[in-house]
DNA sequence: TTTTTAAATTACTTATTGGTAAATTAAGCT
DNA sequence: AGCTTAATTTACCAATAAGTAATTTAAAAA
């Protein structure tokens, strides 16, 4: 047994891969592109990963893997809740690229519409994400540090769609620093006690 | 003079493609989807718009007359301002149809980045949607309808932010009702008023 | 009716796309 | 060494991409 070693292991290629998607999206990255970005010459790729589709699919759960990790790790020893949110979408925010934004936003809005496949991957990693911010949240209502009247599910969509439009402009080149003050602002109006939340449009 | 007259006014002809590009994107949208939309041959098209990056840009500034003409009228003889507000950008949910999103949007993610005629163009947009934007709010706290404490241009971006947000989230098939919703709650939360804004995160 | 003018169409070119089959290379195992 | 196994490479395919040149059609003006 044991044939020809492989030149290069295949999640390093497949991380070569992720990135050339991530710069350019599905459609616009070619299998030149592939290659030239992998090493590997195009009858490997089909042989290791399948065709351009299911190695999208790969990449894209190797980005998610990323993520959760990077979100994971930026809040360990944090030891307040509200902190913890903060670190954890901050890191969303570095993740970002500028120039590149975020994979899965890119994905939602260039492939998911014609892609029921993705469309549900990209589905369930926001709701895996989005669980874990709400997790925090409580976290946080419980330790007294934001307001207990929040709706926490309502809250935390209002930061996950803020987090999609800090995305779509930074991949049209926002700078991280921008972004980071805007998410910054944006958490303080979510989280931070208000006057009247659900007053009437006249005030 | 006058020769053969054309089967179609080229106004219309552009709105079909205005059409193909926004459902379908740049790179994806062929000469082909572009003719069967138009109903034009290929040679015609070329000779009446140019190539397809002329035609993209044609389509991109015939988008945004749309978008500006849409805003306005959906609050003439408004006269609370803050309402205006409300149903300016509501006209741009309202515009942004499911599964299709927003075409600058779209575009700020797939093509600004490798693009920057286009980069260019789609800012000079925002730009104005935004200073539009501005003075709606300013007059809004000139009627004492909202805070006057409140940073209208920081305001203005955090709404712009999550508009961006929301258009993305609907190119992936979020309905028009459920943006509403969101839409809704993040302007009472950015403005009405607040107790702390600017506590710091220890509450 | 004939000429003029411009739009529409046909046919074509060159390059690139995603994908595959056959041949080749290189290692470990006996 | 020689067999086996698997990775790599070469060569190729049919389809489609954007873009162009030449021809044909149709209407208005003379």
């Amino acid at each position: 047994m044991a044939g020809r070693p492989r030149k290069a292991e295949p999640h390093v290629a497949l991380a070569a891969a992720m990135n050339a998607f991530w710069e350019k999206g599905f459609e616009a990255t070619s299998m030149s592109d592939l290659t030239e970005a992998t090493g590997l010459h195009k009858a490997s790729l089909y042989k290791t990963f399948g065709d351009k589709h299911q190695l999208f699919v790969s990449a894209l759960k190797l980005y998610f893997d990323k993520t959760a990790e990077a979100q994971k790790t930026s809040r360990t020893g944090e030891v307040s809740p509200i902190n913890a949110i903060r670190k954890s979408v901050s890191s969303t925010i570095d993740q970002c690229a500028e120039g590149k934004g975020c994979l899965v936003v890119n994905s939602l809005i260039e492939v998911a519409p014609f892609d029921s496949e993705i469309d549900r991957i990209l589905k369930q990693f926001r709701q895996r994400l989005e669980n874990q911010l709400v997790r925090l949240v409580e976290d946080a209502q419980q330790q007294d540090q934001i307001p207990e009247d929040i709706n926490t599910k309502e809250a935390v969509r209002l930061i996950s769609v803020f987090l999609h439009g800090l995305s779509a402009n930074m991949a049209a080149g926002m700078k991280v620093k921008k972004a980071r003050a805007l998410l910054h602002d944006q958490l303080d109006l979510v989280l931070l006690p208000k006057k009247k939340f659900k007053s009437s449009k006249l005030q």
